[in-house]
DNA sequence: CCTTGGCGGTATCAAACTGTGACCAACGCT
DNA sequence: AGCGTTGGTCACAGTTTGATACCGCCAAGG
């Protein structure tokens, strides 16, 4: 049992520090990802987003919109009109966090035939 | 940007999306990702791991670490010592989904300081 | 001998989070 | 006049998560 190697993270790569974690958890929840993906192609008003982002619900959309403005990822503005309108859009930042992103999502487009089997085999050994 | 030419061709979305969202469901949740990166360096023991991810608690370890392995992306080997051993290990799954998951952790790792004045910067103008 | 602690969990219950549906005000269309 | 669209907010129900206790087994310490 190497105590010494479990507590100590090491130096170089690792990146799982406090702060990381903040900020993980706030790009990997529930809704976070698929916010993103549907404004990768610019601005979008906020009912266009709750109808392309299937099962989301309007609070849930503003909470996370929210959210993902305070730090910084997506920009709200807000045009007087009657009916009024607002669009959402990812900043500079965010839009470089869209590369990884669409990394993710690549993957799992690509493997959920092999997920899919997996959890089969795994229902059936049970 | 090839990518959402490949990914979003047709204008029925749940065919391919759904699939898609369950996946990311998966690995989207609050721990998914910190075992992903705890057990990136070899097979990690169940103790092991929850002193490595701050925060966890041995429920939520559990539930975790069965529905990766459900998804066919963790393996779970079962030495029957006194006391009994449990290694996690990547499979080869998860090994490919290894490296979109270290592109997020780099992303959050040099984006942190932006990201944590924004929210200051936001919190004074609210 | 007897307590303490580590191992890998399960069971239980409260707290936090998320979803559902109703409601809002202003206006355009018929 | 009545309905729909805009971008929300609010109260309440349902789901998920966390804290704590407990389990059998054994090893080490006093």
């Amino acid at each position: 049992m190497t105590l010494s190697d479990i507590e100590f993270p090491t130096p170089s790569e690792d990146a799982d520090c406090r702060p990381v974690r903040e900020i993980l958890d706030r790009i990997a929840d529930k809704w976070s990802l698929y916010i993103f993906v549907a404004l990768k192609d610019g601005p979008v008003r906020f009912n266009a987003l709750r109808r392309q982002i299937d099962g989301i619900s309007q609070r849930m959309l503003t909470i996370t919109l929210r959210q993902l403005e305070r730090d910084g990822l997506i920009s709200r503005t807000l045009f007087p009109t009657i009916p009024p309108r607002v669009d959402y859009e990812l900043t500079a930042v965010g839009r470089s966090l869209l590369t990884p992103v669409m990394a993710l999502m690549t993957w799992a487009d690509s493997n959920r035939d092999v997920i899919e089997e997996a959890r089969r085999q795994h229902d059936q050994t049970r």
